[in-house]
DNA sequence: CTGCAGCCTTGATCATGGTCAATTAGGGGT
DNA sequence: ACCCCTAATTGACCATGATCAAGGCTGCAG
């Protein structure tokens, strides 16, 4: 079992809570439920009432929407310090995806209640969320434009772009975060399309593959490669301002 | 030219000003602008600073994301009570897309620093914009899934549902609200595709085609076919909760 | 009425990615 | 070290949608 202090303490990194004074810490700390998850423990279901909201501790976490037959389009992929399920706050209180732990996890549920009041009576709070809103929004708007203008090799391209420091000129070495098969469900292709996709993109840059990491002498070479179906120019504007925790790195 | 007093009465029908006071409506409306776009006007660019956010008082306008390559991804197409344009606010003060006319049009140029001090001061619209900001996030969540688990003729079929009053049994007649052309960009496919998927979605379902007109028997027919790669049930329940022009009811 | 321009359709072909099946590689656990 | 389970790869084939090219339809201007 966690301590308190140190719910207190992990909530407090949270980007967006910035403005949130003590006693919405203590009011939260106080409900929060801490939930070791194994893996592919489902958290909760696109569409249910949402009354609490997570973070996580530990682990990885899939969020995705799910059809009767079983077909699957992954949302998103979060590791530790990311929120999620509070999105429909001021909306529906509905969750608009599923959850999923896709490996041993630690998660801290949260009542969507008490962050409800705080944001109605700190306006401050309401303006971070806004601020986080957007940004969620504009990544989005990316990522359907990547699906749209992106092939498999590029959109796998942009991935490892975005996984690393695009910054340093220079050799680079990248490791994926997750299992291949993950990372494809991320990109919206199937397992044996990215195989075939990643030797393609190693054909096409030169970079090389092992296992689950990937060296290249820099990162132009992938640059060239991805970014020309691509609306955004290299490096990735939008990865500098990532303050917050709870918007997404990736 | 348009008088003061019918601008500040298109205002007021924006569903997320509610909680807005007359100052912010009289501010507003001195400092708007009509502007009279022709067809293909580019209104702003994506990434450009955002100055101004927009109201449509008449016609039909494109949001899209676009490479040096002159590749376009669709975000959406958006008619008359729509706002667009306001949504980086809060974030980084750039456009997520850029805006052109599709035809002759009618837009209020507005200035987005109004709409920042009061929602600074205002926390009930600080609220209703959090609110719209969550429906748009979940629609974008939809969008990013119809993409993924929908093929052509199901994603048109999803189109033209959305198109209609759901809730009515019995025959139906669908008029596309712009091109075709249009409509196939919209939906991420090429206009060759659109012509192609229309024909395999009349012989699957057995709707007629006119032109821009589409008349069946019954909605089932479409929903059947469509909504079985789609997440959610028929009738989309998101289409109910549409109050606020400012959000897209397509 | 005629001609032009843009939209739409249709055909032929191609590229991409999905599906199905078989095999290999890797990473714990015993 | 070995086994076992899963992830990953590879091959063969198929389905979907993109591309290129040609032709038809429609509405508007002259």
């Amino acid at each position: 079992m966690m301590a308190l202090p140190d719910i207190d303490t992990h909530l407090r990194k949270v980007g967006f809570f910035e403005e949130a004074d003590d006693t919405f810490f203590k009011n939260l700390t106080e409900k929060s439920r801490v939930i070791s998850a194994i893996k592919g423990q489902v958290l909760f279901i696109h569409e249910e009432p949402a009354e609490s909201f997570y973070m996580i501790l530990k682990g990885w976490v899939k969020l995705y929407r799910e059809t009767l037959y079983g077909a699957q389009a992954v949302v998103d992929i979060l590791n530790d310090g990311h929120l999620f399920g509070e999105t429909s706050l001021f909306h529906d209180d509905l969750y608009p995806y599923s959850a999923e732990a896709t490996e041993a996890t630690e998660i801290l549920a949260l009542p969507i209640s008490v962050l409800k009041k705080e944001i109605e009576n700190n306006p401050k709070l309401a303006l971070a969320m806004l601020s986080a809103m957007a940004r969620y929004r504009k990544h989005q708007d990316q990522e359907l434009e990547h699906r749209t203008l992106q092939n498999a090799p590029q959109r796998i391209g942009c991935f490892l772009l975005r996984l690393a420091d695009q910054t340093q000129t220079g050799p680079v070495t990248i490791h994926l975060p997750y299992d291949k098969t993950l990372v494809a469900s991320r990109l919206g292709m199937q397992p044996e399309t990215f195989s075939r996709a990643l030797g393609k993109l190693k054909d096409a840059t030169g970079i090389q593959v092992k296992g689950a990491t990937i060296v290249m002498d820099s990162l132009d070479q992938l640059s060239d490669f991805s970014c020309m179906a691509c609306s955004s120019e290299f490096p990735c504007n939008d990865l500098k301002s990532v303050k917050g925790l709870q918007a997404k790195s990736s």
